[in-house]
DNA sequence: CCCTGATTCGC
DNA sequence: GCGAATCAGG
């Protein structure tokens, strides 16, 4: 795969929505991660650094443990200068995009499963009901942005207020919840009669 | 251990 | 320019 104007402009929409590098390099596919934080530093997005670190005293030398790799000669003091900068991109560039997306709420949810249905507006047999309180009390109570591809997705506690995490325990490969969580969000069909009391 | 970005350097 | 290997940190 190359960077196509397309893949680019992928990338750098997603690292500014502050998307991991791993996840862009996911949705883009054919590259990896590296590939991506390699792409991103050419591009001269690592970090908005807005304001300059004013460096009175930059120490001397205080290289020690150098002897521990070969290749750390940085034959080049010269001082680099890109620091009052305010645009960092020059009028180079012709994408005229005057009105950004507004998009407010784009909650960046790391996985691009499904997310977790409301648990409690789910009839849930008595059993799987018990495991799950039992499992919420192991809960590594993660926030979203700590969410992987295997951590738990099973939402705990209240969004609104902040005794609101996410279960957080090993998932079941290629699925969304651990599994227990898993045993009471993927029920068959069948066992969720219809009992009208 | 899982993950994150940063950097280097051969290609 | 590219990205694997590596480094450094949480």
């Amino acid at each position: 795969m190359s960077w196509t104007d397309e893949r680019v402009e992928t990338l750098k929409r997603m690292w500014a929505e502050g998307q991991s590098a791993s996840a862009i390099a996911k949705e883009l596919g054919g590259v990896t991660r590296n590939a991506v934080i390699g792409k991103v530093h050419r591009l001269g997005l690592s970090n908005r650094n807005d304001e300059a670190e004013a460096k009175p005293a930059p120490a001397p030398a205080a290289e020690k443990k150098t002897e521990k790799k070969p290749a750390q000669a940085r034959p080049e003091p010269a001082p680099e200068q890109a620091a009052a900068k305010p645009e960092p991109a020059p009028a180079k560039e012709a994408a005229p995009q005057p009105v950004f997306t507004p998009a407010p709420r784009r909650p960046i949810v790391p996985a691009g499963q499904p997310l977790p249905p409301q648990p409690s507006a789910n009839e849930i047999s008595p059993e799987a009901l018990a495991s799950v309180r039992e499992v919420e009390k192991k809960a590594r109570k993660l926030s979203l942005m700590e969410l992987t591809e295997r951590t738990c997705k099973w939402p705990i506690g209240d969004p609104a207020t902040d005794k609101f995490w996410f279960c957080g325990l090993p998932s079941q490969p290629g699925k969304p919840y651990c599994e227990a969580h898993v045993g009471v969000a993927f029920q068959p069909m069948s066992s969720r009669r219809d009992r009208r009391r």
